[in-house]
DNA sequence: CGTCTTTGACCTGCGC
DNA sequence: GCGCAGGTCAAAGACG
């Protein structure tokens, strides 16, 4: 008995050894092959995918090393070859499995780099369609007048938006042959093409004297539309009691003005979170006045562009009653000079989104609803700096969100700044479209960009792109003495709005209807690729005109959110003026806001418009 | 002294 | 036509 169980003992230590010694193999292969794979990690990407499978190979024949029993343990080996060998049949197993799974992977990289090169496609084509657009507008232009009728006209145009500053002002220094002199160089220099969507309404009066010129790149309508618009801009401007005055003064021309009926305009208005009395958007101010509100305590203050005499831009400034923290700045006008590269994005900015909702209002339904609350809105003209697309850059400085809201007689739309974005430190914005906008004309690409920026992109998807608005302490006489815009000198660009009436109508009719404005809406996909092309040359390399290269291009494609996303209506507070009904495109937009930095400081601010 | 801000008055558009 | 509200003017004061 003892030694029977002796022996079972000497059996079970026996079969305990050897097991013992699988085991030992078992990890070895285990280890080595643990260790054979992270290399393969580490060096996958310079495995190249016809080497990949050589390097598998590899791995296998370094099992079998590894698996051949050496002289020490032979003895032991015997008997657990045959499980080591089932082993590596399973580890084959497992190869193979591996191998499938390579080339699965292999599959989606390929997938993967045709989609690149398929949105890299996408994008040249915008791009394309963009100078289409640029050399359509020119085209237009050059044949319609001669090159001296069509510098005056634009001219007249813009004086006449000034004339009363300009008659008011003419006893003063500043001259407006200056500014008409500079406005004409602009002219001149980029034929009078604006892409914004300038008011041209002219009656039949003044259609003899004044016959607006301006181009745009607005849609197909857009020509009648820059004709109202810049008829709004000269004529609109100068208020009918100027318009007295100056009559009774004896003004020749602007005796037969007739009265036009209020041009409606489009507006955009900008809210963000600043502590300074104002913000700072490049372009010196001078207030003009101030009113209670009605339904707001803080009064709203009234400002007028000083950057050149008789620019007609005017911006109110309000904080919102909901919150006081929240500035509500308004901007009106088209500036007839250059601009400071910051007020140039900011200008492209909300001249973008302006020129989107004037698309909108002008060929769809917004002025179907009627006006149910008044908001304090602000239309604003850009100005633009010429380097990239059609010459004109474009900054989206930090739009976070954008409302299209509904006043009496203004189409708003509003770029809200109070988003969660806003908060973020990034001084990208984003102006971002849902993807109600996107279904119509690019269902592939859903014209939603994806951020760029390390903390731009709060909302994965989007790109941002622009230029930083910052705060600045305006108090007393900070911005006095405007001086001239930036000297870059940049083209004139005209960028005004139509007004339409628009009640709060459902979010789903608002968004139906920015959606048919967007997408049939040529200026703005110009505003788009230019906005584009603006990303492009931030991120170092300015392009030169008509040629990103393709490394560009995947830049861009890879930043390209290919994921729709449908914003939610913002919860910041909306300004008391504000109608409840806004509905915001998108906030994704990073306001370094009060962190004033050492450029948008007053004294830089006024360095730089000098 | 020149420029800007303040502020009450005035003008205009709109709704009733 | 009247009243309301928004927008603008312009005299007075403030500031550098």
């Amino acid at each position: 008995m003892k030694e029977e169980m002796i022996k079972g003992d000497s059996k079970q230590l026996a079969s305990m050894y050897m097991k013992e010694e699988m085991i030992k193999g078992e990890r070895q292969l285990g280890t080595h092959e643990d260790r054979l794979k992270d290399e393969v990690i580490k060096d996958g990407d310079k495995i190249s995918d016809g080497n990949f499978f050589k390097s598998l190979q590899n791995i296998s024949s370094t099992k079998e090393e590894v698996c051949s029993p050496g002289p020490i343990e032979r003895s032991c080996m015997d008997s657990s070859l045959l499980n080591m060998k089932a082993q590596n049949k399973g580890q084959d197993d497992k190869l193979e499995s591996t191998r499938a799974e390579m080339g699965e992977v292999r599959e989606e990289n390929e997938r993967l780099k045709t989609l690149l090169s398929r949105i890299s496609h996408d994008y040249r084509s915008l791009q394309t369609h963009f100078y289409d657009v640029l050399q359509q507008g020119r085209a237009k232009k050059l044949p319609d007048s001669p090159a001296t009728d069509i510098e005056e006209p634009e001219f007249v145009s813009l004086r006449l938006g000034t004339s009363t500053s300009k008659c008011k002002k003419e006893d003063k220094s500043t001259t407006s042959s200056e500014v008409k002199g500079s406005t004409e160089d602009f002219l001149k220099i980029k034929g009078g093409l604006s892409l914004g969507l300038s008011d041209c309404r002219v009656d039949a009066n003044n259609s003899e004297k004044v016959q607006p010129d301006v181009m745009t790149l607005s849609p197909e309508g857009s020509f009648e539309d820059a004709r109202d618009d810049t008829a709004e801009t000269t004529e609109q401007w100068p208020p009918s009691k100027m318009l007295k005055n100056l009559r009774s003064v004896g003004a020749e021309a602007e005796d037969d003005i007739a009265p036009q009926p209020q041009v409606k305009k489009a507006r955009v208005s900008v809210r963000a979170r600043c502590d300074a009395p104002t913000m700072n958007d490049g372009c010196q101010w001078r207030k003009y006045g101030q009113k209670i509100a009605k339904g707001n305590p803080c009064p709203r203050a009234y400002y007028r562009c000083t950057v050149a005499a008789g620019c007609p831009v005017r911006k109110q400034v309000q904080r919102c009653a909901d919150d006081m923290s929240i500035l509500i700045t308004t901007y009106e006008g088209t500036h007839n000079h250059p601009l400071s590269v910051s007020a140039t994005a900011m200008a492209s900015t909300t001249s973008a989104a302006a020129s989107m909702l004037i698309s909108g209002s002008s060929s769809t339904s917004l002025a179907a609803y009627p006006a149910a609350a008044a908001s304090p809105a602000l239309a604003f003209d850009a100005s633009s700096k010429p380097p990239l697309i059609g010459g004109r850059p474009f900054f989206l400085p930090t739009a976070a969100a954008a409302a299209i809201t509904s006043t009496p007689s203004y189409p708003t739309i509003t770029l809200d700044l109070t988003s969660p974005a806003a908060a973020a430190t990034s001084s990208h914005a984003a102006f971002s479209l849902s993807n109600r906008f996107s279904h119509t004309r690019y269902p592939s690409t859903g014209f939603t960009f994806s951020g760029s920026g390390p903390s731009s992109a709060p909302w994965p998807g989007y790109l941002s792109y622009g230029a930083s608005l910052s705060a600045h302490p305006t108090s007393g006489r900070g911005q006095r003495g405007g001086g001239g815009g930036g000297g870059s000198a940049p083209p004139l660009y005209q960028m005004q709005q139509k007004a339409a009436a628009a009640p709060p109508p459902p979010p789903s009719v608002i968004t139906d209807t920015i959606a048919k404005a967007i997408t049939a809406d040529p200026s703005f996909h110009t505003a788009l690729a230019a906005a584009i092309t603006s990303y492009v040359g931030k991120k170092g390399s300015p392009p030169a005109s008509g040629g990103e290269d393709s490394k560009v291009g995947l830049k861009w494609g890879e930043h390209l959110g290919l994921g729709l996303t449908h914003s939610s209506p913002s919860t910041a507070a909306a300004a008391a003026a504000s109608s409840s009904s806004q509905m915001f495109l998108q906030p994704s937009l990073g306001l370094s806001g009060s962190t004033t930095s050492a450029s948008t400081s007053p004294v830089a601010n006024r360095e730089q418009a000098h």
